[in-house]
DNA sequence: TTAGGGTTAG
């Protein structure tokens, strides 16, 4: 065969096609589906898939030869046997097969001969015959080998008995058994190997199973309808799109494109394998093309993919059943497409198809995705009416479908009523729990999957890891990243990014680099995290040049990336870098600003002093100014001592939110600190009556994998005779080193020294004492503050720093301060 | 032959 005739292909198919018209084997629009496929397919295949590429050549040319006949190519191996040839040969087979129906067949029999030690050979023969017409009688591997055995004491095994006891060795998932016996025959029947590939496949064995199926083919043997469903099966776990279309093409070739449960597989198959690359848009498979098929198919006629090939496929089906309609709808789901999901559900009810568990499983995520409360309700019963709310799939779906819309109690309930309970479903409420801020209980519910002997999976490390980022617990978060490395998940980028900011949230940036710089691949999640991790421990520097090499690299900075590229400028006052980076997200990445980049650059300039500018700068936001971005320039109005703007900036934060907690406790501190206590006096008053309590200040710090917390005053810990002594020693040597306690932020009307005294029993400086005098020299110290350090703490734990010879890490709840030999990573900028 | 849960910020 000449090169040039396997890629002319256009011209044969036209002819194909032609003779296909009016015979009424085939639909016009099912066979030019088919052709485009094929003409995709066939020539990457060549190569790699030999035989393949070979079948669909092998057809063209059978065009205008005979019309009945196997064909057989130049390999010595495969034939072809044109379309509705097969089909009448099918009819046939379903024929010979009814007409067996009412054979009398016994097990029974079988056992009590064995058991007899039968002697004569020709009765023995009679009982195999009717067993081997009714294979499904048996049901066990004993019985099968026996009947087995049978065969071989009688010498009577043929191919096609051997194909039957084969079939019954895979229906019993007997792989090992019917593998030895497939390989004895020397030209294997279809049964044989259609059981073969549909038990691998059922094993997960699915690249054996299209190997087999190569194998099948070339040995001559056409496959029937039996065997599609397996291939595709595997070839959608094998992510092989184009093997996957090449075999689609086959099957329309093969008139099987009518077969209920293959176009279900087939559907199932491109809703899977979206995106994975169909449309050939460039590559090698251009290379081979000659100029003309590439002008006159691909660029005109593209390829339909993904979710359009489901519904093509949908379209075409002369009967469908409810897996069809549950294929398209999930389908659908999958690919964001909601509403054309939704309206496949109000159809399939017009058709009188109910909705099943399989049904709803994939709609309620779209009510999550909408935070479409109301609706994920209305499901909620229809699932209790139906009596199906005990379904695993279907409480997972319920209970992140509450935890989404805030309403985590729900979620609680659904989970405490499921009958079973697998890693998805405690997987989601741990979820439920992280994403509504309950990590505590998200830790507590991992540990209960853990206890109750369900085996946490990748995922599960995904959403626990973020809860102990949260709440700064790197013990936690190592013993986790143990467990990740034995069950052999760390190369999965989810938990890799996780990871990553679980320990730069947990103060271990080194860690955190470590892991990021092994991973094979970046995506923007990875990017972002690190780039954060960075900001976070005051790396403006590394941060903003990550994020120019995350750009180099051809990723692409999503809106998150910018926050964290601006959050890193804003931690080390790059104020023009910046606004660089600011105004790129519309001009370079058609970005929309949203509330946290303005909130970035205000919390920016407000650090850096330029307070007039970011009161403009708010003031002209495109979005509505929320309480939290008139708060951070009211916490930098208090860091630069600007109580004139504070007023000002404190009745905007008022006037959008009159119980705004935050702004009432910074305004008494600056009312106190310029010694105004009247007005500080008149503000507590009126957070008195509105019934605001002030959240206590505390610190907490590990040891010994216990988490030990410490409010601000507090004196209740039981190691507090030695944390005050030792800070009254440490405070003799800092004075001696010129350490002046500074009050100024005290906010209390008392004097000079009960303010000291109140700056000693500050929750930080408590945690820091409590972690020198537990640990060896030389430990590092971290400790995790739910409000923003103290100005006068911030001295004070260089000076213990240094005094100590420690290093300290504090993470307060905007950054991390590393103190180190006497001064602070942060710069004093924060 | 069909279904559910995940990482970065806020």
């Amino acid at each position: 065969m000449q090169a040039s005739d396997r890629f002319n292909i256009n011209s044969q198919l036209e002819h194909l096609q032609a003779k296909y018209v009016g015979t009424g084997h085939a639909d016009l629009s099912r066979f030019e589906w088919a052709v485009n496929i094929q003409r995709d397919s066939y020539a990457s295949y060549i190569g790699h898939y030999p035989m393949l590429a070979y079948f669909a050549i092998a057809e063209n040319e059978s065009i205008g030869r005979e019309r009945y006949n196997f064909m057989q190519l130049s390999s010595g191996k495969c034939f072809y046997r044109v379309a509705f040839l097969q089909k009448e040969k099918t009819t046939n087979e379903r024929l010979a097969k009814r007409n067996h129906k009412g054979t009398v067949f016994a097990l029974e029999n079988v056992q009590s001969h064995s058991q007899r030690r039968m002697s004569s050979s020709s009765s023995s023969k009679a009982i195999i015959k009717t067993l081997i017409k009714n294979p499904t009688r048996i049901r066990s591997k004993h019985q099968a080998k026996q009947l087995h055995a049978q065969f071989l004491r009688t010498q009577s095994l043929s191919h096609t008995s051997a194909s039957v006891v084969i079939s019954i060795y895979t229906n019993l998932k007997l792989l090992h058994e019917a593998l030895l016996l497939f390989h004895t025959l020397e030209s294997p029947p279809v049964l044989a190997w259609k059981s073969v590939i549909r038990c691998f496949t059922d094993q997960s064995l699915f690249s054996r199973a299209l190997s087999s199926f190569v194998d099948m083919r070339a040995s001559g043997r056409c496959p029937d309808h039996n065997v599609f469903p397996s291939v595709l099966k595997s070839c959608t776990m094998m992510t092989d799109l184009k093997l996957g279309e090449s075999v689609h093409g086959y099957i329309v070739r093969l008139g099987l494109d009518c077969d209920l449960y293959t176009c279900n597989a087939l559907m199932n198959m491109y809703a899977k394998l979206q995106g994975m690359g169909s449309n050939i848009s460039a590559g090698k498979v251009f290379d081979e093309m000659p100029q003309r098929i590439i002008d006159s198919e691909t660029m005109s006629n593209a390829l339909p993919s993904g979710i359009d090939s489901v519904r093509k496929v949908f379209e075409l089906m002369p009967t469908k059943d409810v897996v069809s309609w549950n294929t398209i709808i999930a389908g659908y789901a999958q690919s964001g497409m909601y509403e054309d999901a939704l309206r496949m559900v109000r159809e399939m009810a017009s058709e009188d198809i109910k909705p099943d568990a399989f049904t709803l499983s994939s709609v309620l995520p779209i009510f999550s995705e909408y935070v479409d409360v109301k609706r994920g309700k209305e499901i909620h019963g229809y699932v209790i009416r139906k009596g199906i709310d005990a379904d695993v799939y279907i409480g997972s779906s319920l209970v992140d479908m509450y935890a989404k819309s805030a309403r985590i109690e729900d979620s609680e309930r659904v989970f405490s009523h499921l009958l079973r309970r697998d890693s998805i479903s405690y997987n989601s409420l741990v979820a439920g729990y992280v994403q509504n801020g309950r990590y505590n209980e998200a830790l507590k519910l991992f540990r209960q999957m853990v206890t109750a002997k369900v085996r946490p999976g990748p995922v599960a490390f995904s959403t626990v890891l973020p809860a102990c980022a949260h709440l700064s617990t790197l013990h936690l978060g190592k013993q986790l990243h143990g467990y990740v490395l034995r069950g052999g998940y760390s190369d999965n980028i989810f938990i890799d990014s996780a990871l990553v900011d679980m320990y730069s949230k947990c103060g271990s940036i080194k860690a955190a680099r470590k892991i990021f710089d092994r991973m094979n691949v970046h995506d923007e999640v990875s990017w972002t995290a690190i780039i954060m991790g960075h900001a976070l421990h005051g790396h403006g520097h590394e941060a903003v040049s990550l994020f120019e090499e995350m750009k180099q690299r051809g990723v692409k900075p999503n809106h998150v990336a910018f926050v964290a590229v601006l959050t890193a400028c804003s931690h080390v006052g790059l104020v023009d870098e910046a606004w660089g980076y600011f105004n790129s997200m519309t001009e370079v990445y058609g970005l929309n600003h949203e509330l946290e980049h303005y909130a970035a650059v205000a919390d920016l300039l407000g650090r850096a002093g330029k307070l007039e500018e970011a009161y403009e700068f708010i003031s002209n936001m495109r979005v509505e100014p929320t309480g939290s971005v008139w708060s951070t320039l009211l916490s930098s109005c208090s860091v630069h001592k600007n109580l004139e703007l504070a007023e000002k900036v404190a009745e905007k934060i008022f006037a959008v939110d009159s119980e705004n907690m935050g702004a009432c406790v910074l305004m008494c501190n600056m009312y106190a600190s310029n010694g105004r206590w009247k007005e500080m006096a008149k503000l507590r008053l009126r957070m008195k009556k509105l019934g605001m309590r002030k959240k206590p200040a505390c610190s907490w710090i590990e040891f010994k994998d216990k988490t030990h917390g410490f409010v601000s005053g507090d004196r209740s810990h039981s190691s507090m005779e030695r944390i005050n002594e030792f800070l009254e020693a440490v405070m003799e040597q800092m004075e001696r080193e010129g350490y002046v306690a500074d009050t100024s932020g005290v906010l209390h009307d008392v004097d000079e020294e009960h303010k000291r005294e109140l700056l000693f029993g500050h929750s930080e400086r408590l945690a820091v004492a409590f972690g020198i005098i537990n640990t060896e020299p030389g430990t590092t110290i971290r400790v995790t503050k739910n409000i923003r350090i103290c100005r006068d703490c911030h001295v004070a734990i260089k000076f213990i720093a240094k005094i100590t010879e420690r290093e300290i890490i504090v993470r307060d709840n905007s950054r991390f301060h590393h103190f180190n030999r006497g001064s602070c990573s942060c710069g004093d900028y924060w």
